[in-house]
Parts: structure tokens; C-alpha cells; sequence
DNA sequence: CTCTGTGAAGTCATTCACAGCG
DNA sequence: CGCTGTGAATGACTTCACAGAG
């Protein structure tokens, strides 16, 4: 393993990998080469192979990856083996649909509290798994009997600074943040954004201009086309 | 306005603009320069500027962008200033976030249908906006009768390519999808992909690893402390 | 022979640096 | 002057192409 900087761009693709090594192991494959990998979603084997010699030599030549193996190098290598806890600021329509979201499971996160600055909704517990609903100025005391890893912050832009603020003198060190602007972090605390109206947005621009052949997604058409015909024979009674 | 390709990159950052142009307007400020546009988000004003080139010819030298002038073109350049119709495929925790979710407002889009293959949700009324849920396989239908412009896939990865293709197969051109899988299109129709998975792994790989300095989010040190203290003061009666 | 791991080449994106307009 | 618009330089990421292991 060197110890050189990874980019982000690289450990997203590794988490693509191991969704796909999951898959694989489910399915009983026992080794896969990287082009075979790179097939699965139009990457470029090299890549593949350049991602995983970040971090070891895990491959055999002539033969490929063995999936078991490397999925479970992966899922070190992404901190995935740990069990992390999670912690949502802001019980609203978002913070409530990411409270009850099953998605975190598998990635060995768990949500163990809310907080919001509602007197009405804190005490209150929320979803199937009743989780409770803190008064956001007792962060810093949840967040350490708790032992939440990362915060998820789900309130308006308007306060989402503040919110992030909160969470730094709690002691998070990894936030994932949904509020449309952008938050200024201490560089110890990793913030991941994810801007739905920077989506939204980027999607309309598309959407204004037909002519553009989509960028993203190339190479993808004879695969479609097949699974599109037969989903189409499944709809009955639709012009 | 050259019609040369524009990377998605320039896309996603034309609606950061966008959205500090509105505060900025909002705030009153007649002009702006390059540069106290990139002070905003760490960001070169270089970038700013060719960012901009790509659409014509907007500042002034020696002064900088009009504010509101360059608001209006920016918004049309993103297509934002005609209205998109929304409908949302799958009402679970997520799409009946989504559909109750203000933030689409602003960007012009309106959520006008919902979509489910689950018998006991077709026919019921969503959110506020009581939003009526359609059976998936109206889909086409609906589509044409509502004028949908854009599809949100929030429905599990399971299922989430059939879904994108009866998308296809009723005519939307722009797809935003929540399911954490990659899905295959057809070249005249653009996906964009918020993968929660993959952010949140990403994280992880950041927590497993303190010793790394923050990437993204560099240069922002000193805007943040003083924000910090001032918050922090606020906080009465936490250790 | 096949498939990995990797330097070298290529492509795309950002930043520099400055000519030239207002 | 100050600030835009832009070629030229740099840097980041991807792909090529091949030596060498199994």
C-alpha cells in the first residue's frame, strides 16, 4: 500500500466495484478479470487496474481478481468492516425519508439519532425504528454518548452553516450535507455535498438544448435496446 | 454564443452562479467582478470568466457582470426561465420526500404526478400539494395528459432499470435517479445519477484515514473560525 | 497463452498571464 | 487605471500499449 493521495474520483469508483463484486459473490462467480469488470458499466480496464494498484497488488496474472478476496480488500479500504454512526440534523421531509432509508444499512451505517431545534418535534422518536429526536443544542452530548462517526445534515440552506458549525464542536469529523449552498469546513471535517438543485439545474440545461447527444452513459446502446424490447412486451395495454 | 460541447463541470457550476447572482440581486449589488464572484467558492476567476465565454460576451471591462443582467442570461442558458413538469416514479420514503421537497420551486420545476405499481398507493393523494399517484403502467399516458418534461427514478435499484425504460418508453428526455445502480439509456435521453451509496462510502474511506487533509474545500480556513466562535456562543449550556 | 501492473502518451480541465477595451 | 476575454502553460485524469508473471 503507498501512502500516495487518493482522489475522489477514485474511491467513488471503488465503491462501484465493490457493489459489483457483491453482486458477483452473491452469484457465485469466483474470479472476474478487470475488463470483464469494466464491461459492467463502460470504464476502461486500465483504470480499473490503476484504482486497485493504489493499494496492493490483489490480482493474478493470466487469471483476474478472485471476488471474494477483493471484495473483502475493498471493503477494508473503504472503512466499510467498521460499523459507523450516524446522526441526522434536521427531522424534516428529507431528514425523516434518510431516517427510514435502508440504503445505509449495507454500508455498515447506522442511524442512532435526529436532532432539530422544534421544541415540538424534539422528544418525539421517528419511523420504524423509533429513533428519537434531540434538541439540537444537546449535540455535543449525544454525539459522544451516542459514538456518532457522521452526521447527515437535512435543514434549509438558510441555517446549514450554522448546523455544520454544531456539528464540527461535536467532534464529527465526516458530514454529508444536502443544503444547496456551499459550507465552509475546518480541514480536519470532511463535508460531501449533495445539491439536487445543482442536478436539477444541470438537468434542465440538457433538456434546453435536444440537439446535444448525452455525454454521459456512451457506448451503452446495443445492451439497452434488448432490455428496453422486453420491458415494453411487459406493458399491456399501453399506447 | 459558440456551439461548441460544454462539459457538465461548466453546467453544475453555472448553477452555482446562478444561485449567489440571485443573493447578490437580492442583496441589491448592481455589479460583480470575476473575482469577487470566485472569492465566493474558492474558485478561479479564470474559470469564471471562460465559464462564461462559452455563451457570449457578458461583462464589461473594467467594471465587471451587471448582476441582474447576467442573473437573466444564466437562467436562460440553463433553460430555467420556461417551466419543467416533474412526475416521480416510486412513492416510498424517498419520492414522498421528494414530492413534498420546496427546493424543485425555485428552479422552475413543479412536481405534477406521481407514479407506483403498488395497488394499495395508486389512486391516493401525496403531501401538501396532494399530488394523486398514478399506476406505473399509465405511465405514457400521464406523461402526454400532464406535459412531464422530467422523471425522477426513486424506486429500489432492483427495479430501477425498468423503470427508466417505461420512463423512455413514454417519451421523458431527462431522468434524475436515486437508485444506486447504473442504469443503461438511450443516447437521446441524459441521466443524472445521485448515488448515496457512493457518497456515504466515500466518506468512509475519509474516516478510516484522519491523517488525511481534507481535499475538497481547501483555502477555508479563516472565513470559518470566525463564523465558528460566533456560533459557538450562541451554544449556551453545552461543555 | 491470458491477464496484471505500469511507464508513456493522450485527453480534458484548470490556472496563468497578458493584450486590449472601456 | 481595472477587469474582461483568451492563448499558452500547467496539472489532473484516462487510455494505450507492452513487459513480464503465472
Amino acid at each position: 500500500m503507498k501512502s500516495e493521495k487518493i482522489s475522489e474520483l477514485t474511491t467513488n469508483r471503488l465503491s462501484v466495484y465493490l457493489r459489483c463484486l457483491n453482486l458477483l459473490a452473491d452469484a457465485g462467480v469466483k474470479t472476474i478479470s478487470s475488463q470483464a469488470l469494466a464491461d459492467q458499466f463502460n470504464l476502461n480496464s486500465a483504470q480499473i487496474r490503476k484504482d486497485l494498484a493504489h493499494f496492493g497488488e490483489f490480482g493474478v496474472r493470466g487469471v483476474g481478481y478472485f471476488v471474494e478476496e477483493l471484495r473483502q480488500h475493498i471493503t477494508k479500504i473503504l472503512g466499510l468492516d467498521s460499523a459507523r454512526r450516524v446522526g441526522i440534523v434536521g427531522v424534516g421531509n428529507l431528514g425523516t425519508a434518510l431516517a427510514n432509508y435502508n440504503g445505509f444499512t449495507a454500508s455498515n451505517f447506522t442511524v442512532v439519532a435526529l436532532f432539530d431545534n422544534d421544541r415540538e418535534k424534539v422528544g418525539c422518536r421517528v419511523g420504524r425504528a423509533g429513533i428519537v429526536v434531540h434538541d439540537v443544542r444537546k449535540m455535543a452530548r449525544v454525539v459522544r454518548a451516542e459514538g456518532i462517526d457522521v452526521a447527515v445534515i437535512a435543514v434549509p440552506a438558510r441555517v446549514a452553516q450554522r448546523a455544520l458549525n454544531q456539528v464540527m464542536s461535536a467532534g464529527v469529523k465526516a458530514v454529508l450535507n444536502f443544503a444547496p449552498v456551499r459550507l465552509h469546513a475546518r480541514l480536519d471535517v470532511k463535508v460531501k455535498t449533495v445539491d439536487l438543485t445543482i442536478s436539477l439545474e444541470s438537468l434542465s440545461y440538457y433538456l434546453a438544448r435536444p440537439q446535444i447527444t448525452c455525454v454521459t452513459n456512451p457506448r451503452s446502446i446495443l445492451p439497452y435496446e434488448e432490455i428496453a424490447q422486453r420491458e415494453e412486451n411487459e406493458l399491456k395495454g399501453e399506447a
